[in-house]
RNA sequence: GGCGAGGUAGCUCAGCUGGUUAGAGCGCAUGAUUCAUAAUCAUGAGGUCGGCGGUUCAAGCCCGCCUCUCGCUACCA
């Protein structure tokens, strides 16, 4: 392995339409804040970059719902965010945006190099057009009629009633969301990163030569790998981001994923303009990407393909990527408005940052996706932080106030069981050590807190209270290791906890640890003056645990409601119109699974004039075998389309319940094959 | 359907290249203790390691099949 002279560490561009969640916190930004702190502690040298992500559609969107620019609607994101991230004492040394100067040169550079060295492929294609608003839409800037579900209002890319996704050449009577018009089809030129001809040199990079990252990292890119790449588009049609540097690129940016990983190269060279080269080229610099796993595949194929291309840049050392954290059994939703929001807890919680890294850190989603619930919280409070860590504080530094004014007092001779308990606590430094150093933080914190344990259970059998009245010498001895151990924790949860680390430092009147110190029992020399300490940590009761409880079903019960409204009535239409249908009632005479789709199931429906084939996407909702027999409802004059290799005549018509489930449309009894319904 | 990641004590998770009675924290029970925010300390109960089959002297760990969860992907007229 190389021995690298420093580490830049990069945090996944949170994207600047909303705030920051506890999902971000634990997937991302506390690791790496941890790993960071960690690192300065030892000394080492260590960039830590951030920043916001302020590109791409969805902002446009947000933007244009509120009927202000995007530029308002990332200032305020920006503003909400870096705000979050600086309370909970994330300490970048920039967290800076893809809006800035910088940013827009550093990218437009980028591209042009890449460009000029003939990395790309340019190709056309046709995309719908908006001839009033004169430009090409976005996929979510057109909304039509869903195919599957018959929605009316399904975006180009995915139709939120079903969930689909979708292609916006899917859309039946697509509308542009500027005009209201209906689009063209019209062609578009844009350029491509071949990932295919890197395929083979990512392929050994990462399958032969980094089997140390993590299992969900690495078998995703290998399944990506053995998928086969793809060319991915660098350019949009769009008036929202950095215009691609190129004669004859007019109203074309690059493509949100392809400017913001750039970011971290821009911030970096906006905070060191002289010095930013070392951090990015010099191949003794050691590069980490803390993202989500939503991530994987941009940091570890595409961005290092971009790196790679350019020729002069370092690739990704590790990408110490983290699964999802859901809350209370449900997956995170911004849209939902289930999370819990960084600003609503700073508000519910001010001043217990520390405990919000606490128990994200101990219940990280490090190796599958984890669940946050408020009542875990409050135990992990009360029971870790308040019960073992703040209460042996507690009482070493009031007894040390009891028996000895709070002056550290000289140690005696040490006796077996004080050796014990000290190279036992000796052995936490090595053990933290060893954990941060594969980035398992859940473990690291949990082997800090052992240190807490250790100094319990030694009061606990020293009983330095009893032997106060018959033998002071040595309660001096069991003092003064206690108030070492004391002093070793508040270097041990620096990383982890900096803002009760300092609180506690200040109760030990020592302002500041290096990471070597860690293990040594001389760190409060005798004669120290200690201070009168204040609880470390507070209980939580129950009521504000229940109220943020509350909060929440009122979420879901919102939620519920938004659910079950029913779409309103589309406009009226025609008696002809409706003529226009031919709707059947046919009997299914034989009906099984599509092989190969999950979806899909095949029917050979009796419609009085010898039969025909339908396939239905309905597999997930019936047993092949419940539906032999039954008569249906289809739609008899659709035109045919082949589905898996089948040619599908028809459609079956089914209703959607709330939650999606399908139901297929039956005459209430029985009618002769092939009836018409009118 | 394909691929990937998971399925280990009530809960959250460890278990290195296969090797004796499978571990931790919380919760629970019992006991000790009172310096401490009724905190702490000790002891104990709790597991057919998702299921079935195979390789091996030996499997939680390797192989095959099946099943459940999450993600990517195909499909949804």
């Amino acid at each position: 392995m190389t021995n690298f002279k420093r580490t830049t560490v990069t945090s996944a561009l949170p994207y600047a339409n909303g705030p920051v969640h506890i999902g971000h916190l634990a997937g991302v930004y506390i690791p790496a804040d941890i790993y960071v702190r960690y690192l300065r502690l030892k000394g080492e040298e260590v960039l830590f970059i951030g920043g916001s992500d302020e590109h791409g559609v969805p902002i446009t969107i947000k933007a244009k719902k509120e009927g202000v620019t995007p530029q308002d609607i990332v200032d305020r994101y920006h503003g909400i965010i870096k705000k979050s991230f600086e309370e909970f004492g994330i300490t970048f040394d920039i967290y800076s945006r893809t809006t800035s100067k910088t940013h827009h040169q550093v990218a437009s550079d980028f591209f042009k190099k890449l460009y000029d060295k003939g990395e790309f492929i340019e190709q056309s294609s046709e995309q719908y057009y908006d001839e009033e608003a004169k430009q090409f839409l976005a996929d979510r800037y057109i909304t039509g009629t869903c195919p599957h579900c018959k929605n009316e209002h399904a975006y180009g890319d995915q139709c939120e009633a079903c969930g689909t996704s979708l292609s916006p050449l899917d859309l039946i009577q697509p509308k542009s969301a500027i005009s209201g018009n209906t689009p063209v089809l019209k062609e578009t030129k844009h350029w491509y990163l071949p990932l295919d001809k890197h395929e083979a040199w990512l392929r050994k990079w990462i399958l032969e030569e980094h089997k140390e990252w993590k299992p969900n990292v690495y078998g995703q890119c290998k399944s990506w790998l053995d998928m086969g790449l793809q060319p991915r588009a660098v350019s949009r049609d769009l008036d929202w981001g950095i215009s691609v540097p190129v004669a004859g690129a007019e109203g074309k940016v690059l493509y949100v994923w392809f400017d913001a990983p750039i970011g971290y190269i821009s911030n970096t060279k906006e905070l060191l303009p002289d010095s930013w080269e070392k951090w990015w080229k010099d191949p003794e610099t050691r590069l980490l990407h803390f993202i989500g796993k939503d991530n994987i595949v941009f940091h570890c194929i595409v961005f290092p393909a971009m790196l790679k291309a350019e020729g002069s840049y370092i690739l990704p050392e590790n990408v110490p990527a983290n699964e999802f954290l859901n809350l209370e059994g449900d997956k995170i939703s911004t849209s939902r408005n289930w999370a819990v929001w960084l600003h609503e807890y700073l508000h519910d919680f001010p001043g217990k940052q520390d405990i919000l890294r606490y128990v994200l850190t101990a219940n990280a989603p490090e190796t599958k996706d984890n669940d946050f619930t408020w009542k875990d919280f409050q135990a992990r409070n009360n029971n870790e932080l308040v019960a073992v860590f703040g209460n042996f504080v507690n009482r070493t530094l009031v007894l040390t106030q009891k028996y000895f004014e709070g002056k550290v007092p000289a140690r005696g001779e040490l006796n077996d069981y004080d050796n014990q308990t000290l190279s036992e606590f000796a052995d936490v430094k090595r053990e933290v050590e060893k954990l941060l150093d594969i980035f398992r933080f859940r473990d690291a914190q949990k082997e800090a807190m052992n240190l807490a344990r250790i100094g319990n259970k030694y009061l606990a059998d020293t009983e330095p209270w009893k032997l106060a009245k018959t033998d002071m010498q040595r309660v001096a001895t069991i003092m003064n290791i206690s108030l070492q151990i004391t002093a070793n924790l508040a270097i041990a949860f620096e990383p982890f906890l900096p803002f009760s680390a300092a609180k506690l430092r200040g109760f030990i009147n020592r302002p500041n640890f290096n990471w070597s110190e860690l293990g040594s029992i001389d760190l409060l020399p005798a004669g120290h003056q200690t201070n009168t300490p204040e609880l470390l940590f507070e209980k939580i009761e129950d009521d504000v645990i229940e109220a943020q409880v509350q909060k929440l079903l009122a979420t879901k019960k919102a939620n519920d409601m938004e659910n079950q409204s029913t779409n309103p009535i589309r406009e009226n239409i025609v008696f002809d119109d409706f003529t226009k249908l031919d709707i059947r009632v046919g009997t299914v005479l034989t009906c099984e699974k599509v092989p190969k789709a999950d979806k899909l199931l095949v029917f050979k429906i009796d419609d009085g004039l010898g039969g025909r084939t339908i396939v239905s996407g309905i597999a997930q909702h019936y047993k092949p075998e419940d539906l032999i027999g039954k008569q249906v409802c289809f739609i008899a004059n659709l035109a045919p389309r082949m589905l898996k290799g089948i040619a599908s005549q028809g459609m079956i018509l089914s209703a959607e319940d709330a939650d999606g489930r399908l139901v297929v449309v039956s005459p209430s009894s029985q009618v002769k094959a092939g009836s018409e319904v009118k």
